[in-house]
DNA sequence: CAATTCTTGTCGAATTATTAACAGGATCAA
DNA sequence: TTGATCCTGTTAATAATTCGACAAGAATTG
């Protein structure tokens, strides 16, 4: 088991990132759907990814499957959770009770994997004090001093893109060193604080360039 | 102006595609601070990419920049919005009326920037014929037919992880051929049909990963 | 048990993306 | 106007990623 590329310190490619929640989710779905083996072959297909990706994805960690046979299902996705850290719970703090901050405080599937929000916070004084899920929605001003008594994971900034940054900087005095942002702006933050954007606009008009790109294309005549 | 690599069929590299709408969103605020001019370096130190890359990107699609000047912040945002295709009206419809679904439908900037959503469907009896927005909730059921007598550009897909791939066919079927994924799972589309995924979980999941990958780097000695 | 079929993990080639460097030209200050 | 400074667009080099191919080994079949 060589382990490829993974000596100390050296980091994990992108791409590789980006492909294993996705293999992770669609393992989790072989497995309740009560399948027991899989080949990287299957896997390509099913995700559209090329299966030598796959092989070369899983080998940045180690060697899951075996020859002739391919990979076990639950052997696999347990690999997976171990690989990607879901085998422990994180403490989350969500900054803005708007709609998106709603939907994020509702989505059950956070909570079944161990990622819970404990607090909630807001500006808005009509929100402040309401319930969501089982947390009591607290005043934005509070949220240093919750943070110092009761450290997170994970901050969640699903604010307006005006008060993105200042919420930002609150969370990483806070000590919050991890930060996911659906605020539709860039965050500046110090070294060793690493953000996950979720920009919804951003991946709309991803689309709508390759949507435009297509568009164009089929125009052409060669 | 040589518009590299931009030959007839060519796509533009993922890369340039995902820092576009970046460059749209950061642009847009400048232009809001009354900003006249921008060079690739300031633009670069502000949204940590390098000015190389930045130029380079922009080169894809002509040349709109000036020597010992810069970039007319009013002039590039306007032609990056060209080349979004954001100048435009896009007609959308939303399946999905759930925490999610909501937070979409009320997204404002959307309607803003000429992105309408047009109706809004959803299976649950309890909410079909709400309102939400100007749009009345309507069945899926009636989904086929609306679609029929009223084209959209793109259909949203906010659905449990369960109706995902059925509804996406059902849209399919109506003519979108470009789709916004909200549900967690992989859709299955024909080759003509766009899909850009907006997967909170994989997104978490990155940041989870990265999370732990910088605890382990930490305790490393050498 | 031997032969055949699968399928992995890895190597190296090919592709794709990023970056440093620079020529050419505009701006600016005096 | 002149010289110094600034900054773009492009190229060439570097770096990173993807992918086809294959040896090696397990499973399966007869």
């Amino acid at each position: 088991m060589t382990l490829r590329g993974r000596k100390k310190g050296e980091t994990v490619p992108q791409g590789v990132v980006g492909r294993l929640p996705v293999y992770f989710r669609y393992l989790t779905e072989l497995e309740l759907a009560g399948v027991e083996r899989v080949s990287s072959a299957q896997l390509g297909e099913a995700l559209d990814f090329t299966a030598a990706q796959i092989r070369s994805d899983l080998s940045y960690f180690g060697s899951f499957g075996q020859q002739g046979y391919g990979y076990n299902v639950a052997e696999l996705l347990d690999q997976v959770k171990q690989i990607l850290g879901i085998k422990q719970k994180y403490a989350m703090v969500l900054v803005g009770a708007g709609n998106l901050g709603k939907a994020i405080g509702s989505y059950e599937w956070f909570r079944a994997e161990g990622f819970e929000i404990e607090a909630i916070f807001d500006v808005d004084p009509h929100l402040i004090g309401n319930r969501h899920g089982g947390c009591i929605i607290r005043s934005v001003d509070e949220l240093t001093s919750y943070l110092k008594e009761h450290p997170a994971d994970i901050g969640i900034i699903a604010t307006p893109k005006a008060a993105g940054q200042s919420v930002c900087d609150l969370l990483v005095e806070g000590g919050v060193d991890s930060i996911w942002n659906f605020s539709p702006t860039h965050l500046t933050v110090p070294d060793h604080v690493l953000v996950e954007d979720m920009h919804l606009t951003d991946s709309l008009l991803r689309l709508v360039f390759r949507l435009n790109e297509r568009r164009a294309g089929d125009g052409e005549t060669d």
